[in-house]
DNA sequence: CTTGACTCTATAGCCAGCTATAGGGTTTAA
DNA sequence: TTAAACCCTATAGCTGGCTATAGAGTCAAG
């Protein structure tokens, strides 16, 4: 009883892979956990549930530094619920503010399209190299990040 | 006259760092620059026109590697707008694509939130961490990339 | 001719979240 | 007792688009 599982197992169990682990393990996601006496990690199932939970709030749009703190405050004895709240409360203004940048990309987008199927071969004018993308205007995704 | 600029006026009659432009040139979206005695770099105003170009398509939603592709193609001889309008449309997807995911992104974070209101201290069952989160489904947002 | 602003190359670092490799040791079933 | 499958650490690399630094040379005005 009291069954331990060796890194390859616990990482299997929540779909991770063995090197996550040990990463998430030297960011300070996890305890250091106990060895066997060759010096191989051996995770009681706790364990298992931490690394679901860190699974889970990634996909719930943490990053690993947030899920950190999430952890810390939690085992610093208190609820951390509040402060998740507020991180919820942020990623969805970050989540909104996306949206709106992208739909300003995309009505671009079909603008630039619409015009390109409306306008097939004018003579390129005042274009070096192509008008259907130096007629866009430079409008949302300031600096042409991401995407 | 034919006057040359130093990559830092030329830099910066487009809004670019001097090591953005040395970075262009090196992964080829900008042909090798004519040098000084001395090893400037002396451009031209047409190397000015395709920075401004690169910035464009940047902002357009394209990819340095995309833009290296289509400059290449310009310069073989064809017109690369056929090309373009294909990227443009693949572009296109690709947002209505993130759009969508974001907006589960979203709901599912309002739905989190509206519970959290409602239900403000239950006891935590089954819950070894912070039950908002581990109560959050796990959609949309695959793999917990971005944002 | 000096000086200060500019430029050159090469290299390393940043962000995040890993993956990959090298070179070794451990566990466990046959 | 062997051999496969697993694990260990440490280090380097990946993605993309740069920025930062070091150490050296060049340009142009006064």
């Amino acid at each position: 009883m009291s069954a331990r599982l060796f890194i390859g197992k616990a990482a299997q169990a929540v779909g991770l892979s063995v090197q996550a682990v040990r990463y998430y393990e030297r960011l300070g996601l996890l305890p250091a956990a106990e060895r066997t006496a060759g010096g191989y990690r051996a995770y009681r199932p706790e364990a298992v549930e931490r690394l679901r939970f860190i699974r889970q709030a990634q996909a719930a749009g943490f990053r690993l530094e947030e899920i950190r703190e999430i952890l810390r405050m939690k085992f610093a004895g208190q609820s951390p619920c509040e402060c998740v709240r507020t991180m919820l409360q942020q990623k969805l203004e970050e989540v909104e503010e996306q949206m709106a940048a992208l739909g300003r990309f995309r009505k671009q987008l079909r603008r630039t399209l619409q015009r390109a199927r409306s306008l097939p071969r004018l003579p390129h004018r005042a274009s070096a190299i192509c008008p259907m993308i130096e007629s866009m205007p430079t409008v949302g995704n300031k600096g042409g990040k991401k995407l």
